[in-house]
Order: C-alpha cells, then sequence, then structure tokens
DNA sequence: CTTGGCTTGTGAAGATTTTCACAAGCCAGC
DNA sequence: GCTGGCTTGTGAAAATCTTCACAAGCCAAG
C-alpha cells in the first residue's frame, strides 16, 4: 500500500475533499463506478486534474471502466484524515462559533466539539447540545482535560493572537482560525485561516473587472 | 492612471485583501509609509511577493522609503472595489445566514445588506435590525425590487442549485456560496465558494501528514 | 480466445506563480 | 549639491500546477 505520507499540494488536497463529497452523493445514489470525467464534472474540474490527483497516492481506478465509488471513497477518507475522531475545542461562542457547532457535516466527518470556551459572562455555563460553555480563562485547564487535536477559533480579532499562543503552549497541534487577523506561531502548528471577507472582497473584484470588461 | 481592468491572479487578489487589513492596522497605528518588507511580514508572505503583487496595477512605491500607507490603501480599495457600495441580499437565515449577517467587516467594507430571505415560516416576518426576512418564495420579486449585485447563499445543500439558478435569471452578477455543492450556473456569474468542511479537512491532512512525519 | 471500445496512468509540454537578484532611484544628512 | 544607505520595480530563473496526448490495460460481447 502506497504510504500516506506522500507530499500532495494543497490544491490536490482541497479538491480530494470535493471528490469525497460528490463520491458520498454517488453512493446515495447507487453508483458502483465513476469515470474520472464524470466526477470531474460534478467536483468542478477537469478529467485529467482528478485522474492526476488520484494517482498521486497510488493506483485506484480501472482502465475501461473508471474507478469504484466505494474503495475510492474509503481511500480519500484515509488521506485526509477522517478514518479517526478528531477532538476539537471551540473558542468563541458568538455566532460564527454557533454556526459551526452546529454545523452538521463536521461530526459527520468525524470531528467532535469536546469543549466550548468564550470570555461573556453571560454565555459561560450555558450548555450547548450536552457541552457546557466554559471561561476562556480556563483554557489551559480545558485543553490539559480534554487534549483536542483541534482548536476552533471564532472570536474577535484582538483575542486570536492571545489565545493561539496559548492553546499552542498548551499543546493543540491545529488551529481552524475564523479571526481576520494572521496568527504567529510556532511552525508545529498547523494553522488555517477561513477569512469571509477576503472571500467577499474576491467577488467584488471580479465584478468589477467583468463590469469593466463589459 | 493604471486601469483597473487588469487581470491579476485570484491568489493576487486575495492577498490584496490581506494587505488592506494590514494596512489599516498601520493607520490605526498612524504609520506613515511601509517598506514590503515590513508589509509582507505582517500580512505572511514575503517581500518580493509583495511588490510583484502591488506592481501588477502600477508603480507606488518609494524607492528608499516604502509605500506611503493612506494612498496604497486608497488604492487597493479602488481595485477591489470597494469604493462603491455592494447591495446584498442574504438567502437563508439560518446560524450561517444570521452570522454573516452581524459580520461588522462586511458593513464596514461597503457591503449592505438589503433583503433576507429564509423558507422557514417561523422566521418570515422576523426583522434582523431594520430588515424583515421574507419568504424565499418571493426572492424574484425582492430581487426585482431590490437590485442586488451580490447573493450570499446560506442554504443546505439541496436548496442551493434551484435558488442560484433562480437568483441567476432574475439578474444577480455575484453568488457568494456557503452551500457544499458545486453550482451550475451560466459564466456571466461569478461564483465564490466557501466550504468549510474542506476548510476543517485540510487541516486535517495536515495534521495526518505531521504526524506520519514525525 | 479474440476483438473493439473505453478509460486509466503518466511522461512531457505548457501555463502560471513564486522567488531571486540587481539596476534604478529616492531621501536625508552633511 | 553630493553621497550613502535603503527600498522599489522588474526581468530572468526556479518552482509549481495544469493540460495534453497516448500507450497500457481492462471488460464485454461474440
Amino acid at each position: 500500500m502506497t504510504s500516506l505520507v506522500r507530499s500532495v499540494s494543497e490544491s490536490t488536497v482541497r479538491r480530494l475533499s470535493l471528490y469525497l463529497r460528490t463520491l458520498e452523493s454517488l453512493q446515495a445514489e447507487g453508483t458502483e463506478t465513476v469515470a474520472s470525467m464524470d466526477l470531474a464534472d460534478r467536483a468542478g474540474t477537469t478529467a485529467a486534474q482528478v485522474r492526476k490527483d488520484l494517482s498521486s497516492f497510488g493506483s485506484f481506478g480501472t482502465r475501461g471502466l473508471g474507478y469504484r465509488v466505494g474503495p475510492l471513497h474509503a481511500r480519500i477518507r484515509e488521506i485526509l484524515g477522517l478514518t479517526r475522531l478528531w477532538r476539537v475545542v471551540l473558542v468563541g461562542a458568538g455566532r460564527i462559533g454557533s454556526a459551526l457547532f452546529a454545523y452538521p457535516h463536521f461530526r459527520e466527518r468525524g470531528f467532535r466539539i469536546v469543549a466550548i470556551l468564550d470570555s461573556d459572562p453571560v454565555k459561560i455555563g450555558g450548555v450547548w447540545e450536552g457541552v457546557e460553555i466554559r471561561s476562556v480563562d480556563d483554557l489551559e485547564q480545558v485543553l490539559a482535560g480534554e487534549e483536542p487535536e483541534i482548536l476552533i477559533l471564532a472570536v474577535p480579532a484582538g483575542a486570536a493572537q492571545e489565545l493561539a499562543e496559548r492553546a499552542a503552549a498548551a499543546g493543540v497541534r491545529g488551529i481552524l482560525n475564523f479571526a481576520p487577523v494572521r496568527l504567529r506561531l510556532p511552525d508545529a502548528v498547523e494553522v488555517n485561516n477561513v477569512n469571509l471577507a477576503v472571500e467577499l472582497e474576491a467577488l467584488s473584484h471580479a465584478l468589477v473587472l467583468a463590469e469593466a470588461r463589459a
């Protein structure tokens, strides 16, 4: 078996995640096999791209036939690290935090939110689906107790760096950061930023461009 | 003056958005000029990258000194299309929708949510900060009345495609899509996807990789 | 068993993005 | 006004990513 330690590019990884979703639809439809062209169409890329992406971690298709949906799905889950359970601590019980907490796709994929932290005394002590909201002051204590691998940071920009540093010091290995700031952390900590303003501004730029061309 | 119609790459555009935020911090600190290296450090990229990005729409720096914060900020706003007001309709008043509605950075940048739509009878008729929640059945009517350029789609995957098609037919030019599906729309409509599952899965993959290397 | 029709896997080519490296040029100080 | 120290702007090189094109190979039908 090909090792899981294969450096595939960031863009490939993101496409794998899209393929995974597509494969789930196919599975739901009862489809057994899928050709690269079909998968590409549904995921919004090209057949060659699909084949290159998939070939980068071993040969899984059958010539003349395509890819078998079930095994391919299982393989991608494995590559993305979704065959295990990830313990996640959510920091920030505001609107974004609450949206993420309720996002069904997370728990479906093995991400379990084991603790919630907030700084607002009104929120602290509240319970979301059995998970108590605790004070960010207890960050170290909570992390020591729950030993999560992942932290989701959904706090205002001003609070993010300090909390991220404390979490990193306490052993968190990955941070999904929704605060619109660049976190400066040791290289050992993986950070993935989601910046909603960037997304909207990229769209705005595209519209201006389209307008000017017209 | 260099034309605004200059095809800069998608990644450059996204970095511009980050520079913009950095420049705002600098402005708040009262800094007048900034060197590419400093800007790069704060935004998380390299000095050469910053210079290439900025040079792609004309020469704005001063050799020996750097870039003047104010003018550069103004120029980037212009390039990203943030000097005008964008009318935005929010479709989906669930948790993600409510988080986006309250996201302060949007209105600061000139994105004004002029209407909210939902399919839930319990939510319809409610009012968020003066904006009434209307039925998605009235989509065409609302779009005809408000004439928004942008639609934010924060609805379940199953409802997204149909709503997007209707919005496109009604003249919406850009869609920020939070539903984890690929929208199939005429090329004239710009679509920007934000897929939270992809973000978390990319992080998970990075962690697995780091683990295997250790 | 053989043939025909598809589809994969993959080197090579092409395109795009990032990094390098340095001439050009500006400012401040004298 | 000139000099020294910095920093930009930018071609060229390097790296990365995507597309092309086709041999290899599998399945089904006869």
